[in-house]
DNA sequence: TTAGGGTTAG
């Protein structure tokens, strides 16, 4: 070999940092092989260095395994390249290991084995590890510093600590044949060197670190800490947010831009949450501007942060602006601008969004699927949601908390209480959320009885329930028309320490009139401590409905009117109740002024999935290319029912026109036209599952009921406000609705 | 060494 090749090599040997990519390492590498032989740990230790530097762990293990005796210096590089591969065990194995060996670890190390401790929410370890940094004078080391007050803002986040044995989080991607090594090395040596080193530490620094007080951990080594970079800000103020605190966080906000810091990336995407929950669009516009300002509004993170933003202020028009503008758009920015739709009601531009994902090629992850869940739940689109489910059983995610529960919930929306449960007792835990959902789900489905028993379950489990866990077992309640259980659960909410709101006296009201206790629901809303809502008022105006009470109803829709003055609920039904009292006159005035006042009732529209295929109808529609088999099917329908003693009731037709044109209006009801496609498109005893916009007419209703005996079919109704489930003649809703 | 997204609501 020429001297200027010798030359060559020994440069690039005194300053590695100068070998930029694999193959130079791996040229340099092969040519130090070649030229001196494998032995020289002092070579070797700058190969590893140089791998591991390029995050090369491979190649970095193949040189670390050739020692005999390993220098520090290799086993700082090995765990360092551990760490930033995401190995954080074996990380912190190599570290065990090394201080086995009595070597003493520098600031160079410190950093990378303090985070993986914080990805394995190994706080004990960490604190031990901090008890390391003191005993070598390494606090004032600004990285060491930054990756400590990040390891205490995140640990403290999470309720209770989590030990890496007792669960071995999914993401850590070591392989499990060398898992078993690391594991026996580090449980062996782990507690010696938590004892040790945890004993330093807290003689040497006379502090102790406890449970609950580590934001305080935070704030002191932040102001001890001789330098701060904007890291070591962005880690404080991101601390304060994920705990909840806000103000504080702006404070720190604040007080960063007095120091001469300018916010970065970092600083940004950790601040919009702030004004997301505080739904303070206008502060939140501030940061967007800003951002656009910097040239940061293209950045990811920053991106799915104002998407969020804007769509928990409820301004998803402004969320699909950002995410149009995104020119690179990561699962984050699509699980955001999903969540955004379905959270904010707009379900199918969240299944488009899903959609347009997948043929993106953007593969979805667990919170995609908890995101686009609710979405089939309120659409009642079965067959999608069952699509996902085997996706998801595929992909093992069905343990997810979040996910369970979702599927858990749009079984139950779509009526199939049944695989609802399934899955909720296949659940390893439950937590509030899923004990609400299946209670939920059998009140919606009218098994009250079952809700209780799951209610007092969740009891017995120390599950506390919640102010909605107690709105499902009131809805329970109310739908069965059990009203000392509804009362008493009620009166042990504010024992609990839940205090009811209005949905809770709504339930109650509901419950009341339900049981035909029309006076007492109506002083009961009267007396109440929040001001009536219109939606309460609602419901006892459906109890005076089904209790055939008018004079009551005047007086509601009275209060009605004046609560909520645009809403046409209380004009429509008592129309309705005035026509099914004969008093044409009456209702045709309210309807009059109904017109004058520009009110428009919205068009009933149900729908129903045929072979995948969602089928609406909109009431007297005769668009459906399979109209006339509809309408002859309707026809025989009408006979057969009338045989079985079918009386129509005209109680509810809407105009004072003849019986005969009743009739008519009657059998081309959206629900019957979805009813009857279902009927000549599914075979024989198939349930039929329809879902309506409005409520059911009582005339459907009966219709329904007597469809279901003559074909010995199920038939699940889901209208805006519960399921019934029509079977042998009867309906689960026990004709309150 | 730092940042973003998820479940229940008659």
């Amino acid at each position: 070999m020429d001297s200027s090749y010798e030359n060559v090599i020994k440069n690039l040997l005194r300053n590695p940092s100068s070998i930029k990519t694999k193959s130079q390492a791996k040229q340099l590498h092969a040519q130090i092989v070649k030229t001196r032989g494998s032995r020289s740990v002092s070579l070797a230790t700058i190969i590893l260095r140089i791998y591991s530097d390029l995050n090369l762990l491979k190649e970095s293990l193949q040189v670390f395994n050739t020692f005999c005796y390993v220098p520090t210096k290799a086993f700082k590089s090995v765990i360092k390249c551990y760490s930033c591969n995401g190995y954080f065990l074996d990380s912190l194995a190599c570290f065990v290991e090394m201080r086995g060996f009595g070597k003493l670890p520098g600031q160079d190390v410190f950093p990378a084995v303090i985070r993986a401790c914080t990805h394995l929410k190994e706080l004990r370890f960490g604190e031990s590890v901090h008890g390391c940094v003191v005993r070598f004078g390494m606090e004032s080391d600004l990285y060491t510093g930054n990756a400590l007050m990040n390891m205490y803002a995140k640990l403290q986040v999470s309720s209770h600590d989590c030990h890496v044995f007792d669960k071995i989080p999914q993401s850590n991607r070591f392989s499990s044949q060398r898992s078993n090594l690391v594991s026996v090395l580090y449980e062996e040596t782990r507690n010696e060197l938590i004892r040790s080193e945890k004993n330093h530490f807290d003689t040497l620094s006379g502090r102790r670190v406890e449970k609950g007080t580590r934001l305080d951990s935070v704030s002191k080594i932040f102001q001890m800490m001789p330098n701060k970079d904007v890291v070591s800000w962005n880690t404080v103020i991101g601390g304060n947010v994920q705990s909840g605190l806000y103000e504080e966080a702006l404070d720190m906000l604040r007080e960063m831009s007095n120091a001469n810091l300018k916010p970065d990336c970092f600083t940004l995407s950790s601040i919009l949450p702030v004004f997301a929950r505080h739904v303070d669009v206008t502060k939140g516009k501030e940061i967007h501007g800003y951002a656009i300002r910097h040239g940061f509004d293209k950045d990811e993170f920053i991106a799915s942060s104002l998407i969020d933003m804007y769509a928990t202020c409820t301004r998803v028009e402004d969320s699909y602006r950002v995410f149009d503008l995104l020119p690179q758009k990561d699962d984050v920015s699509w699980n955001t601008i999903i969540a955004g739709c379905v959270q904010n009601g707009a379900f199918d531009e969240g299944l488009r969004f899903f959609r347009q994902m997948l043929a993106a090629n953007v593969k979805p992850v667990e919170v995609t699927f908890s995101a686009i869940l609710p979405a089939c739940a309120h659409l009642t689109t079965l067959h999608l949601g069952k699509q996902l489910h085997a996706y998801i059983t595929r992909m093992r995610f069905d343990q997810n908390m979040y996910i369970a529960s979702s599927l858990v919930d749009m079984y139950a929306k779509c009526g199939k209480i049944m695989t609802a449960r399934w899955i909720f007792d296949r659940m390893e835990v439950h937590d509030s959320v899923s004990w609400t959902v299946i209670i939920m789900g059998y009140a919606l489905n009218g098994h009250a009885r079952e809700a209780i028993i799951l209610f007092e379950n969740m009891e017995r489990e120390r599950i506390k329930p919640n102010a909605v866990a107690y709105l499902a077992i009131l809805t329970a309640c109310s739908h069965a028309g059990l009203v000392d259980e509804g009362w008493n659960y009620f009166t042990s909410m504010s024992k609990c320490g839940v205090s009811p709101d209005i949905e809770h006296y709504a339930a109650i009201a509901d419950l009341l009139g339900r049981a035909g206790r029309l006076s007492e629901a109506y002083k009961f809303i009267t007396d109440m401590p929040i001001k009536p809502t219109g939606g309460i008022w609602a419901t006892l105006l459906s109890a005076c409905r089904v209790h055939k009470n008018v004079d009551l109803a005047e007086k509601v829709a009275k209060e009605m009117t004046t609560t909520d003055p645009g809403n046409m609920g209380p004009y429509l039904l008592l129309s309705n109740m005035y026509s099914a009292a004969g008093r044409w006159k009456d209702a045709s005035k309210l309807r009059t002024n109904m017109k004058k006042k520009g009110m428009r009732k919205p068009p009933a529209c149900s729908w129903i999935e045929v072979r995948n295929k969602v089928h609406g109808f909109v009431s007297g529609d005769t668009s459906h290319p399979y109209y006339e088999q509809i309408h002859e099917a309707l026809r025989d329908l009408y006979e057969r029912l009338k045989q079985e003693g079918y009386v129509p009731e005209m109680s509810e037709a809407l105009h004072d026109v003849d019986e005969e044109q009743k009739g008519d209006l009657l059998y081309t009801h959206s629900e019957r036209l979805a009813i009857a496609f279902g009927i000549i498109s599914t075979p024989a005893g198939t349930t039929i599952r329809i879902t309506k916009n409005l409520r059911v007419c009582v005339d459907c209703h009966t219709a329904i009921k007597f469809i279901s005996k003559i074909l010995g079919r199920e038939i699940i109704v889901r209208d805006n406000s519960r399921f019934h489930h029509f079977k042998d003649g009867n309906c689960s809703c026990g004709d309150y609705w």
